[in-house]
RNA sequence: CGGGUCGUGGCGCAGCUUGGUCAGCGCGCUCGCCUUGGGAGCGAGAGGACGCGGGUUCGAAUCCCGCCGACCCGACCA
């Protein structure tokens, strides 16, 4: 490969684009790789597309090796497999949908479980089709309701899935362990520092499941790591330890008069004023606070709900939908139309709507909480004997300090991370939906249990350059660079020609030529650019040229050195190992 | 969807409070000269319905109303 920049489509930015936040982006833009076209969508630029072609290369030769068969579908779909699924109501606003002359519904694929299991039961039959591992390179849609951070959240995405169909659980745990091998081959091959955390698998439905995440502060997703294991998890998928049940040895519930407390802090003033209880020790801790939310289920009524959890805790919203998913829940505000409902002053003892409560509300702990009428708590109001949850939920938030849930030794770390690739079992939810099944080797009626397994190429990118840039530009890793060697003919005219010359030797030995050949441009101006889009080895064709010497320059180091020209295409190559 | 900021040549911005040679600056672009190892210099140019639609006024980029769009924070989000 050899690109002139004489000739290439490239355009490098000296001042920030106004709409860039987050340095991929700004990076990214500025450098010429891709350009915003529409709000959530860009257009890759040639030196982008090299860069994203290269990232789908490198995933195709995995998913590969893998013992994926590549495959494409169509982004523009009809309704109908999906209401058979049931998300087109549950993906609900985040799905681009359309209606074509005829007035049909169509919706443009957010992702494609739908699709390829109605593939599978086009195509197989029979258990010796299996197992199989499916995947594709696909442009995905979602109406973000916030496209942020340019290629790290679109509307338009270029996305690898790919789908493993097993008639056994054991098959699809195993597929799942290739799968999750291969994407740490992948990322690490893309040079992406990560970490794979535990996580929740939202609207895709199914049981396991983990994030990979790219380490970076513009990261959208928070994760917790342990001091002392290994554990990691997105804070949605933190499991909360239970206390032991334990005895009741708390006095009877007593109503107090707590006047003008609606909140956590002025409560626990007063309860120490007032020593209620005879305790002047009260922390947030000891209370339970009750928050009460309005559900939205698929296609359903609202229904009203109450959390219970320890007052020194907000309510993680996000943990919270995680948690209640597909349902999603938002703050109730309509204290004044539900007189049973005193605000600042809830408590769980007789409530008349449904109530789950924090692990941390085991039965026979005590707590102070609303007692229902304005201006009342109670004191000693005790889980199991004056209230009965219908249930745990895991809504509280994650704090750093808290206890691990996976050795119960260690405190946990919080880090941000994005969200580069994300894997599932998802069991039989797809299959179930389109009765698929094929005969077995026993002659009966067998079903496939799926995984599903993405990889956000475009959002790759960017996390790449997140992790890799410094103050002068992009610094690529070898293998996703636009090129291996960038040549700069530096200096007076004769030095373009040779390094044309050189450009096109290097091209013939196989090495991914970028020359900077353009006339009347300063050499200044060539380095700079050369610093900005960040390919690692830039040749320097100048004033030593007469001697037979160029400068081998590394961009991430900054290291230069003087190399007989005659010797440029071997230290190039060994360097690139 | 809530809150905030902002729409003026390709990009980044000033001008708006106090309406009237305000269509302006820097970068980029074109042509010429000069320069050629760190975003050079000189000269001459091209390019803008000031987001859209109404309104006030003798006169609107500037004031008023409505709309649209973008970005940021939050909500939401394989």
């Amino acid at each position: 490969m050899l690109l002139r920049m004489s000739t290439l489509l490239l355009k490098t930015l000296r001042e920030e684009p106004a709409d860039a936040e987050v340095p991929s982006h700004r990076l990214l833009v500025r450098a010429g790789f891709v350009r915003r076209a529409a709000p959530g969508g860009y257009t890759w630029l040639p030196l982008g597309k090299l860069v994203l072609d290269r990232v789908a290369a490198i995933v195709q030769e995995e998913m590969a090796a893998a013992g994926g068969q590549e495959i494409s579908f169509p982004a523009l779909l009809p309704r109908e497999p999906y209401e058979t699924s049931g998300r087109w109501t549950e993906y609900g606003d985040d799905i681009f949908t359309l209606k074509d002359r005829r007035g049909a519904d169509h919706l443009l694929a957010p992702t494609h479980e739908e699709m390829v299991t109605l593939l599978v039961q086009d195509m197989t039959g029979s258990y010796r089709d299996f197992p199989l591992i499916l995947f594709q390179i696909q442009t995905k849609f979602r109406d973000e309701a916030r496209p942020r951070g340019g290629l790290l959240r679109g509307r338009e995405f270029l996305m690898k899935d790919a789908y493993s169909f097993d008639l056994t659980d054991d098959g699809l745990v195993e597929a799942y362990a290739r799968m999750r091998a291969a994407y740490q081959r992948i990322f690490t091959r893309l040079g992406l520092e990560h970490t794979i955390v535990s996580a929740v698998s939202g609207a895709m439905g199914g049981s396991a499941s983990e994030e990979f995440l790219a380490s970076a502060e513009v990261g959208e997703d928070t994760y917790v790591g342990c001091t002392a294991c290994d554990y990691a998890a997105n804070t949605e998928a933190v499991v909360t330890p239970a206390p032991p049940a334990r005895e009741v040895t708390a006095p009877p519930l007593a109503v107090h008069d707590t006047p003008e407390t609606p909140t956590i802090a002025s409560l626990v003033d007063l309860a120490n004023t007032r020593a209620l209880g005879g305790r002047t020790d009260w922390t947030a801790a000891d209370t339970l606070k009750n928050v009460v939310v309005t559900v939205q289920h698929p296609g359903r009524e609202p229904e009203l709900l109450a959390i219970g959890l320890p007052g020194d805790r907000e309510v993680d919203l996000k943990r919270l939908n995680a948690a209640l998913a597909p349902a999603t829940a938002v703050l109730f505000d309509g204290f004044d139309s539900r007189p049973d409902l005193v605000k600042g002053y809830i408590g769980p003892q007789d409530i008349k709507i449904r109530y789950l409560a924090d692990p941390r509300v085991a039965p026979g702990t005590a707590w102070l909480t609303g007692a229902n009428e304005p201006g009342k708590h109670a004191t000693d109001v005790v889980c199991g004997r004056d209230f009965t949850p219908d249930g745990t939920v895991e809504a509280a938030e994650v704090r750093p300090g808290d206890t691990c849930p996976a050795c119960g030794d260690g405190s946990l770390t919080m880090r941000r991370g994005i969200e580069i690739g994300h894997i599932f079992q998802l069991g039989r939810r797809y299959t179930d939906a389109f009765k698929v099944d094929v005969l077995g080797a026993d002659g009966k009626p067998a079903r496939p249990t799926m995984g599903c397994y993405g990889i956000g190429l475009s959002r790759a990118v960017a996390a790449i350059a997140e992790q890799h840039h410094d103050d002068r530009g992009l610094t690529w890793p070898a293998a996703i660079a636009p090129a291996d060697v960038h040549i700069v003919a530096a200096g007076k005219d004769g030095q373009v020609e040779a390094a044309l010359t050189l450009a096109g030797s290097l091209s013939r030995a196989g090495l991914r030529v970028l020359v900077d050949d353009r006339p009347n441009v300063s050499a200044g101006v060539k380095f700079t650019d050369a610093e900005l889009i960040g390919i690692s080895r830039c040749v320097v064709v100048g004033r030593r040229l007469s001697e037979g010497y160029v400068e081998v320059r590394d961009r991430r180091t900054q290291d230069r050195r003087e190399v007989p020209l005659v010797d440029v295409a071997g230290v190039i190559t060994t360097e690139l190992g």
